[in-house]
DNA sequence: ATGAAAGCGCTAACAC
DNA sequence: GTGTTAGCGCTTTCAT
């Protein structure tokens, strides 16, 4: 009675309508009518509610009901530009379902295993995995068992019963890159902060191939996925080579990557298109601002996901096992392409 | 029992160990030793958990003990970067401390108010408000009265018992207006979202009173707070003016419109800093990798608002009730100071 | 050193 | 139409 720090419950409202808590639940829950509870009563509950100030506690709500009308988003960083996007659109598309969102970082494999743990407690409906899932599929099994629905982004292995929306990456490395040759390059590089073994380097090689230019490992340079790491690993590309042999564009496994190259090729006087090109990945908002506007492959896999995850969480579709979104390339500036190609080879 | 979809419960644990849930909890929650629990018991606890994969269930947890470990961070837009930053540096102090995280965005005052009321419900400890609570300071006071530690940062209005982390936007606003003054700028156009009755705005006007130069309104642009809006605030500028006339600087209300600004001024074929200086507003990381680098107002507001949180959260330190982060001026291209002045006024 | 029992605040069968 | 009862799964006195 005199805890200042009790909040009013459903049983407080219950007995100042004079009504039972079943009432108040029905009312309250917005299903008052359906021929169940009296103008009358259900007038007095709202009334009682009122004056108690009275919102009904979450966690027992959710015990109860099984079911927490909230999501979790996991990322590998939220620094990223490209995640802190998925983070807004999923939450855009969350909230007018009535979902809240949960962001979960998981920059480790250990961290990961955390979050998936925690997500084991049965406190989100759904996940969106934006993480590589391989080092814990099985995690991911379990929660599938305990009924929490998932959905993951470009999932290398697949998981049976959780629905992976993924872009074509070798395509989409084989796209840039055989628009750089298409305007005369032949000496591309390429950062990334992961090795070789990838699907975008893999049409980054293809397109190369395709068109009779040698692949060589110096035009290969690492960074971290950060703006800074694409700084580094282009400084380290062009203290790898005369001016002669300079590559003559760059591609960056993304738009952050690509941004952080556009500033130290400013650095180094170089002008971007006409010395280097640059080409990125993701197609975020970002890279429309920059100077030059990037040239990036674009997709929507973000919304598709999210949309995904609520179409199995309200049953509302048939859902695929495996979804593919188109990507293309957002011709803009970086690249070249508005100026003509540039006649070599 | 054949439920596919029930996980294993403290009960089934404490079965399988042939103990009672009571020792279950005392073991699994860390208490086990304190010469409470067995090392043998320890061990078959431990062991019938892992077993059964057991992962206690957050809701019936944090129901009964009147606690979350989670944090929810409200803010008025994701897609804006500046939030997005907050959110994630957020998320990093948080997941050191065991927190989750939980972000809203009330991009309206019904949607604050939505969100608000969301809160009551009791699923987080804490909340951290990154938007303007005049409207919905009575339920903020409603928080507080069920046991939500709430700060915000930069509140207009005090409310009492909730922190306010704050810079000082007046003197950010005269900080960045005296630079370009002292670099000869007498022509400072202002661009922002909200109207003129700001406290940055003040800082603005009292920087040209200060150095005897009139304040005009046709300076002054609006557009929405996003990229997109500082480009149109600032076409609106460029059309608004004969090439005489022309304003040779622009402040932006934030960095996202300084961005969007740099974005018109080099399709206008204006050089930036050369024909105009551009000065954004939050030293948001984004401000480093732009061409040119903006020059910006910077702080530390984030990090702080998030740190007495916690301190609150965990009673770790006395908290005051007013915190005020100092600002500086980044200095880096987009204003010129780098190329000396101009040798205007 | 361990267990029985109560109850967090809510919803949902199942009466009447 | 409305109320009674029985939990959701956990932690926590309080016994023993």
């Amino acid at each position: 009675v005199n805890d200042k720090f009790r909040a009013a419950t459903s049983f407080d409202v219950a007995r100042l309508a004079g009504a039972s808590q079943t009432t108040v639940s029905l009312v309250l829950g917005g299903r008052g009518d359906a021929g169940r509870v009296s103008k009358a009563t259900q007038k007095r509950v709202v009334e009682a509610a009122e004056r108690l100030n009275y919102v009904p506690n979450r966690l027992a709500r959710d015990l109860r009901r099984r079911a927490t009308q909230a999501i979790t988003i996991v990322v590998p960083s939220l620094q990223n530009p490209f995640f802190a996007e998925v983070v807004g659109q999923a939450q855009l598309l969350a909230d007018a379902r009535g979902y809240s969102v949960n962001v979960m970082v998981a920059s480790s494999p250990e961290a990961e295993r955390r979050v998936l743990s925690y997500l084991a407690g049965g406190s989100v409906d759904g996940v969106m995995l934006g993480v590589s899932p391989e080092p814990v599929a099985d995690l991911i099994r379990q929660l599938i068992g305990r009924g929490v629905t998932c959905v993951m982004a470009q999932a290398g292995a697949a998981v049976p019963g959780v629905p992976n929306i993924s872009i074509d990456l070798e395509y989409g490395g084989f796209l840039a890159t055989d628009h750089l040759i298409r305007l005369g390059h032949r000496r591309i590089a390429y950062i990334t902060d992961v090795d070789t073994r990838t699907l975008k380097y893999l049409g980054y090689k293809r397109a190369l191939e395709g068109a009779g230019i040698a692949v060589e490992g110096e035009l290969f340079a690492l960074g971290a996925n950060t703006m800074s790491g694409g700084a580094v690993a282009t400084s380290i590309l062009l203290e790898r080579f005369s001016q002669a042999d300079r590559p003559t564009a760059i591609f960056a496994y993304n738009d952050l990557m690509a941004i952080g190259a556009l500033r130290v090729l400013r650095e180094a006087g170089l002008r971007v298109p006409q010395d280097v090109a640059v080409v990125g990945f993701d197609g975020t908002s970002l890279g429309a601002f920059t100077n030059p506007a990037l040239t990036t492959v674009s997709h929507t896999r973000n919304a598709v996901v999210v949309e995904v995850l609520f179409k199995l969480l309200e049953k509302s579709a048939d859902v695929e096992e495996k979804y593919e979104v188109p990507i293309t390339l957002a011709v803009r500036e970086s690249c070249g392409a508005s100026i003509g190609g540039r006649g070599r080879g």
